[in-house]
RNA sequence: GGCCUCUUGGUCAAGCGGUUAAGACACCGCCCUUUCACGGCGGUAACAGGGGUUCGAAUCCCCUAGAGGUCACCA
């Protein structure tokens, strides 16, 4: 039965790069059949974040990422957060010390730094000297008794290979002279995340431990440790890092937007998921557009990559916009609206048509307000959006345009899209313009925008009567004082 | 710097010894069209470099280069 665990640690939002690793780790779990088992990793007191916890949960939640054991949920393994575990940890250590695979340490800070800066200074790589090690057993307990601060380290053979097997990156091996005797327990008694992890998936009976590659340097270690203790190492899937750019990793500290981010600027969280399962995963073929449930169906290891991806905002926004257009319109009405309302006052527009003209032509929902403004506010038309090749227009064209469209717009009865439409192809064919020589320089002279969510007659019946008619006097006012200065 | 890992178009990526080296995004062109977008058609663009192994290498091996990771009482 595989067993997968999430284990992130409470850092206030949701990375990209873990909502990633925690979509892999879930989608891996139930296309196996197998548990998806959420843990907290919060050992660090120090940087910790209240209400950090929530959003963990949260944002699995709208990812629909469910986890079938986990703090808020149980389950056989608990506790779930690591810092309510905390008393579990000590006696394996203790257990350790005893088979001579660890030990315990009192050397100071101080010392530590000293040495530190020594190896810096001569230019090597700074590893614990085992200095306490040999220390005599009456002694250890002499000043375990006298109740003096100490840690206790992984006592890691000076001789030999270390190694491990990973499913994406195969047999991986270090001579163990290049590691370092790790602390296993802290100051504070409680363990390292070195001690924890290990500790933690053998007792939740973790199958496949699926994290960051930043820990491909120290799963050596690890496996030494299981060694220790006679235990079953788990299956390792190193996943590798989503980045920014080449250089470097996402980082919410640089700017690069969390999946809460995302949300609250208007993308779905299924173009999310969709956009972030590809970026590192292939399904091998030619198919690109997955919900959850097809991805619980069809995920594998295999298609993992090896290499860094970088994150292109611009293809989420093409898989944003994909969603979007396959919305049922009530749904995208019921989403665009407050965005809408942000720039327009809904009892003045025609929501559901502008929704209707907007659906096929939003990537991202925070794009509305920008798209619509001019609905509302009428800036001052640009001259030279008034010539356009294509449609054989110019300021003359449009000139000549507006005022012959002019009364026909006041002319029209009902104010539809329909009516307005027959009338001025009736009117244009008449006139012997054509209609891009028309339709154009109108759409420009009521929006004095170079693109719009609809074409002159969805704009004009939008802005209604009064107001389309006040722009094409104000156009034709501007356009004859243009030409009379020439 | 030591150790570990990675390297196919601008980006995501297929490829696992024999391919005209897929596909998608982006970009460009054409068509459709009352704008833009959508849609349709077409195009530009890649095996980091060098050595081997092999009849044959993007695929296997070695070296070089570049990039990332790691070297904490953080995870």
């Amino acid at each position: 039965m595989v067993r997968t665990r999430f284990a992130p640690s409470p850092t206030g939002y949701m990375h990209l790069g873990n909502l990633r690793t925690a979509l892999y780790t879930y989608l891996f779990a139930r296309r196996m059949g197998g548990k998806f088992i959420l843990r907290i990793e919060d050992t660090d007191q120090e940087r910790e974040v209240s209400g950090a916890i929530d959003v963990i949960y949260n944002s699995l939640k709208t990812a629909g990422l469910t986890h079938d054991e986990g703090p808020d949920v149980g389950g056989p393994c608990g506790p779930y957060i690591q810092s309510q575990r905390k008393h579990i940890y000590l006696p394996y250590a203790q257990q350790l010390v005893k088979s001579g695979h660890a030990y315990y340490c009192f050397c100071t800070q101080e010392r530590l730094e000293q040495a530190r800066a020594e190896a810096a200074q001569r230019g090597e790589t700074f590893k614990y000297d085992k200095h306490c090690l040999h220390m005599d057993p009456a002694e250890v307990q002499r000043r375990l008794d006298a109740g003096e601060s100490y840690v206790i380290r992984q006592n890691v053979p000076t001789t030999g290979k270390a190694g491990f097997d990973d499913v994406i990156y195969g047999h991986v091996e270090v001579d163990c002279d290049t590691l370092d005797d790790n602390v296993l327990i802290k100051a504070d008694g409680l363990p390292t995340y070195n001690f924890a992890n290990v500790i933690d998936d053998h007792l939740m009976g973790i199958t496949h431990v699926m994290r960051g590659n930043e820990y491909l340097s120290s799963a050596p270690k690890y496996n030494l440790l299981y060694q220790a203790f006679g235990w079953q190492p788990p299956l390792y899937v190193h996943l590798t890092p989503v980045m920014a750019n080449a250089q470097r990793k996402l980082s919410k500290r640089k700017g690069d937007p969390s999946f809460e981010d995302l949300l609250s600027e208007g993308y779905l969280t299924e173009a999310v998921i969709n956009y972030l399962v590809l970026l590192g995963w292939s399904p091998r073929g030619e198919r690109e557009f997955f919900t959850l449930k097809e991805l619980e169906g069809c995920f594998d290891l295999e298609g993992l990559s090896k290499s860094p991806s970088i994150f292109d905002v611009v293809k989420l926004n093409w898989f944003n916009a994909e969603y979007i257009r396959n919305l049922p319109p009530e749904r995208f009405e019921r989403l665009a609206t407050p965005w809408l309302e942000k720039a327009l006052d809904p009892d003045k527009f025609d929501f559901k048509r502008l929704c209707e003209l907007l659906q096929g032509r939003v990537e991202v929902l925070k794009e509305l307000p920008g798209m619509v403004g001019f609905l509302a506010h009428m800036e001052d038309v640009d001259i030279s959006l008034y010539t356009h090749k294509k449609m054989k227009t110019n300021p003359q064209v449009a000139l000549e345009a507006l005022r012959k469209m002019r009364p026909v717009l006041a002319g029209v009865e009902t104010w539809s899209e329909s009516a307005l439409h027959d009338a001025l192809m009736q009117a244009i064919a008449q006139s012997g313009m054509k209609n891009g020589q028309v339709l154009w320089p109108l759409r420009i002279a009521i929006s004095a925008q170079a693109s719009t969510p609809g074409g002159a007659i969805e704009i004009a019946y939008l802005l209604g009567r009064e107001e389309t008619l006040c722009r094409v006097d104000r156009a034709i006012e501007q356009l004859a004082a243009s030409e009379a200065a020439q």
